[in-house]
DNA sequence: TTTATGGATACTGTATACAATGCGACCGCA
DNA sequence: TGCGGTCGCATTGTATACAGTATCCATAAA
């Protein structure tokens, strides 16, 4: 009676969007044990639907599942958020060098509006507001490489360490700076420069997972001591 | 009572295996419909697990589950390939440039001993040994980046499009070929010239996409006409 | 007091039963 | 003959029941 236009939508893909979102958020925590029977009490479903978005949800990386052990919130280690940042260095400055020749003056001008946007955002310090618009800086330009795989490989990355961003974006005076910095990218697009623009979107990258790594670390947070995978 | 060691799998990972492995070979074809009952009966346990490995598939690539559908083998279209061949490109020639560094003149020389063990079954025309051999090869120096995310993220990608890549190593001539890159390759490591090994891993995955889609292209054998996803 | 062993309990893995939806064939009508 | 609708079957989605195993706690022995 409710939704009926997602009323189509089976069980398993509900449940799995709620717990893939649970874990985004941190409601539930690294290390989180994940028990099928209280999620079925708690929906009111049978554990089969649960079961199978588990399955989803280890393919992707949010949930380590242990034979007859059960589930377990996925956790970060240091070296897990060094070779993260490396990759996401990697895949987005190529989609930069990509995207250069391909972006049409139209879209750059889109970038140069969601940036003026981002730095009225900074200056209200709405971290979570931010991060979604400068997810939709980023989203733009790598869909302007044109290669949809790539695309969506960036996405499920990104998806995965979401909090980490957060967290990342969440340091004093860090937006400020994720705006300049895209301004310079911008730039480097208007001219046409490839190489500025993968250097410039790499150093970005990079950039953001030292202020993660350096500053007193992530291990207080994310990581789950004490446990072996 | 038969094999005892691997009794410990639950039939869900086996099952999952079974099927990866059937599809990889190419036992089923792109498009070609996978129905639970038949498995289930085929293998003599209950739609369950089948089920569970079904979701995995899905996440992985291998299947395109559509909601009171069925389940259906994963296509290759022409954009796929040169996207898959594109990304691969980057990650492999990334590993490369940091593996330059880091190998040691032993890995280096296991390297070379590879590549006289491909040059003798490149004579022989034996593609499948062939095929093997050749991943532990990039295996290799991929793991010497010392990425172990980017070396799960490059091991997954060449497993789902591995048929690819074997019909390309199939073309005549080029396993002959992939031995001399292999030779300037290594050679690159020797003389610890980062950028030249970074250029030849890129150029020479670069080439194995060219080869696939430029004779007659992949269109007659891997994709789906008249199937939309 | 500490350790080991036994059982109870709770959870995972699998099977089976039932509900709901989609597809196709058959029949009726124009 | 062609088109449309309805019925029935097959397959998918979900629930439930049962079996096997791990964990925890209590009790007993050293």
């Amino acid at each position: 009676m409710k939704k009926n236009v997602e009323k189509h939508l089976t069980l398993r893909e509900r449940i799995l969007e709620t717990i893939r979102d649970a874990i985004m958020s941190g409601a539930l925590k690294p290390g989180e044990k994940v028990a099928e029977p209280e999620l079925a009490a708690r929906f009111g479903i049978s554990r089969t639907p649960i079961r199978e978005a588990f399955r989803q949800l280890e393919s992707e990386g949010y949930l380590s599942v242990i034979p007859r052990k059960g589930a377990l919130v996925a956790c970060f280690s240091a070296k897990d958020v060094e070779e993260f940042y490396a990759i996401k260095s990697i895949l987005e400055g190529y989609a930069a060098r990509k995207a250069c020749s391909r972006l049409s003056t139209r879209e750059i001008n889109k970038l140069e509006g969601i940036n003026d946007k981002l730095r009225e955002i900074a200056s209200e310090g709405d971290v979570k507001h931010f991060f979604k618009v400068h997810n939709s800086f980023h989203d733009l330009f790598i869909r302007g490489a044109g290669n949809e795989k790539l695309h969506e490989m960036i996405a499920s990355l990104l998806k995965k360490f979401q909090r980490l961003r957060l967290a990342s974006l969440s340091k004093p005076g860090r937006m400020k700076i994720s705006v300049e910095e895209h301004e310079k990218i911008i730039e480097a697009f208007r001219s046409r420069d490839a190489v500025l623009a993968e250097m410039l979107v790499q150093k970005n990258a990079e950039y953001g997972g030292k202020v993660l790594i350096e500053e007193n670390g992530i291990a207080d947070i994310w990581s789950c001591q004490g446990m072996d995978l």
